[in-house]
DNA sequence: AGTATACCCATTGACGCCCATATAATCCCA
DNA sequence: TGGGATTATATGGGCGTCAATGGGTATACT
């Protein structure tokens, strides 16, 4: 199985290093266990990432877009642009670049969040207070399981 | 990856030098890895370039545009004719030619932005702006980011 | 000669690679 | 099944290499 699951605490050292959680790394596609994507969230102070051999899917689908309009452009500005691969080394530790630390007020510990097909990484408090927001959101709509795990399916062109 | 992604601010030395980002020479195939095509930008006042080899690429496009239209003739001359292969030197470093930084208002720094199988040149601060109208506009438009880079959610293996 | 460009060498700071250790998890056999 | 032995994971640190940048000099073109 190949899914981001799960919740780890993970220090910072002095390099600015981190470990991925294992399991995430065991998460990864074989042919690229060494990269990873990393880019600003768009709803929250957090950091989102995924296998780095989904870039090609990405470019792909903006460059499907017509070269001159204004949407191809928009789009490969916002996401290719803004999208940082990352080296995993050896021992399973990657640099967090500095205005992502910023942008999701990390300093010397992170929370990682598994969401599946990518992950979170969250300031350990922010992401405590975030799990209290999200869980108090989902029983006050009275979510039913159901609608959770057989969400209904909308195509992403519109 | 031979991908252009993220951003990179590199400075212009006293002869005109800049570093193309290392993971932006990497981007080039290994058959041309000295030189790289530069052209002025049709929608901004920036700079575009991609891979000494692509050239086809660019001829291609333009050649989908309808032959007998008045864009096909224009972006034919201000394009095909105004390319500009530009040699890159043991170090990686390469000479923005004078009217291409007039055009992109360039004095001191650049800021590289990758776009997938092209990147731009602009001004730092120009950029910036640049990037948050792109992102306004998407969003205006109320087109997801997240619907192109988590079109759908299947599992990964084949 | 004068301007422009390529090649060579140097510096600095960042990053990757390697080795080490402590704690946690797993194994394995009596 | 208990508990020592083995392995894995998270973490620390040394050190060589590379990227970005600066500058000197040879070569070329006009």
């Amino acid at each position: 199985m190949e899914l981001f699951v799960s919740q780890f605490v993970n220090k910072i050292d002095k390099k600015g290093r981190v470990s991925l959680p294992s399991i995430f790394r065991n998460a990864l596609p074989q042919n690229s266990k060494n990269e990873i994507i990393l880019y600003k969230s768009l709803k929250h102070n957090s950091i989102e990432g995924f296998s780095g051999d989904r870039i090609k899917d990405i470019a792909d689908r903006i460059n499907k877009l017509d070269f001159f309009s204004e949407d191809q452009d928009d789009f490969a500005r916002s996401i290719l642009s803004e999208i940082i691969p990352t080296n995993i080394d050896k021992e399973g530790r990657f640099l967090i670049p500095d205005y992502l630390k910023k942008h999701s007020n990390i300093t010397s510990e992170v929370t990682f969040v598994g969401q599946g097909h990518y992950f979170q990484i969250w300031e350990p408090k922010a992401a405590i207070e975030r799990q209290k927001k999200s869980r108090a959101r989902l029983i006050k709509k009275k979510k039913s399981l159901s609608s959770i795990i057989f969400p209904i399916q909308r195509s992403y062109e519109k």
